[in-house]
RNA sequence: GCCCGGUUAGCUCAGUCGGUAGAGCAGAGGAUUGAAAAUCCUCGUGUCGGUGGUUCGAUUCCGCCACCGGGCA
């Protein structure tokens, strides 16, 4: 695990050298078919050395999402274990790790006309009015959402009226069966000490992903004309604003700022994820007084978490 | 050289009829159960350009200086 920027593919790809593991991707973008500059995929060069699962299985059209993700990457794992390899789950979308991690209800899925329903109500009454409307059928789960949060307030009705019954029952059925409790697992955050280096980082990043054609990319989205500003593949971190800027909604520079802007904030977001994370092993890409570790160095730091593997 | 406008938080700017100031963005912290690269919450002391003057009191009014725009020469 890891915020964007870390390096985590360059290290995972180094550690299929050293370890029987096969990589299994835990991504939200990159699940996306023709995402590739501006979600930082593997090259079709790396993914030729080090196969990734769970990349380019979907349709950007189509929104994915973490139940999807937790089925297909149960199958993944039950899959390389067949093949006695150890699955290596490499990404930074750690809402996915953590339904892995512990398990996920068993709701309904989302039902986009009573989600459309709901959201025609939060535009005519506002967001406290249906928070309100989920407090009486929910009290339990209304009372940790915050009366804004427009999402978290959506699906828990949604789910209430899709199903008739509410989020707090299902949650309170949850089988306590988790990936930690069926297998031995280690689990490693890479970052470098000072968030600054991170942020030079992207903002590089984002400048190269210029450069390479993330504009085009994003160009030959919309030219498909299905596509559409609020799809998850179009709200990505970078292609929204690049979306944005071929709408004229934007400058150029407005846009590469914004992009940097908007990639920061998500490695923050990764990152308190991360801060509280239990049973994390921390590995830094830099020393304590800011040169860059050599990969051979991380990689033989992580093998440690492993030294007691029948390999 | 002259005239006008500006100089306030990292940035863009509001404001104080004279009682030492506040928004947006950025940044930081937090939340997170089928959109999660999403979405939401919390956090604002800064020689109010410098210096003199008027005043009980000046960032606010006046003078001078500096710098940045624009105009006229």
């Amino acid at each position: 695990m890891g915020p964007t920027a870390s390096g985590k593919t360059d290290l995972a790809i180094a550690l299929r050298e050293q370890l029987p593991v096969e990589l299994i991707s835990v991504d939200s973008a990159l699940v996306y078919k023709e995402l590739n500059i501006g979600s930082a995929k593997p090259s079709a060069q790396e993914q030729a050395q080090a196969p990734h699962r769970l990349i380019d299985i979907c349709d950007p059209a189509q929104p994915y999402s973490v139940a999807e993700f937790y089925r297909d990457a149960m199958c993944e794992i039950r899959s390389i274990h067949d093949q006695d390899r150890i699955p290596l789950l490499v990404g930074g979308t750690m809402m996915y790790f953590k339904a892995l991690l512990e398990g996920l209800a068993d709701m309904p899925a989302t039902d986009l006309n009573v989600r459309g329903q709901i959201e025609a109500d939060a535009e005519t009454f506002g967001w406290p009015y249906v928070h309100q409307q989920l407090a009486d059928v929910d009290p339990e789960i209304a009372a940790d959402i915050h009366p804004n949060h427009s999402q978290r307030i959506s699906r828990a009705l949604e789910v209430f009226r899709s199903s008739g019954k509410t989020m707090s029952e299902f949650r309170a059925q949850q089988s306590e069966s988790s990936l930690c409790k069926d297998y031995d697992v280690r689990q490693v955050a890479i970052a470098p000490h000072e968030r600054s280096v991170l942020h030079q980082r992207i903002a590089l990043r984002f400048n190269k992903m210029l450069e390479q054609g993330l504009i085009e990319e994003v160009q030959a989205l919309k030219s498909r004309g299905d596509l559409h500003g609020d799809l998850p593949a179009i709200r990505a971190v970078g292609y929204r604003q690049v979306w944005d800027y071929l709408n004229g909604e934007l400058s150029k520079t407005e846009m590469t700022e914004r992009g940097i802007i908007a990639t920061r904030q998500l490695a923050k977001r990764q990152l308190t994820w991360l801060r509280g994370w239990p049973d994390l092993n921390w590995v830094y890409t830099d020393t304590e007084s800011g040169e860059i570790r050599k990969k051979s160095e991380l990689v033989s730091e992580i093998l440690n978490y492993f030294s007691d593997f029948d390999l």
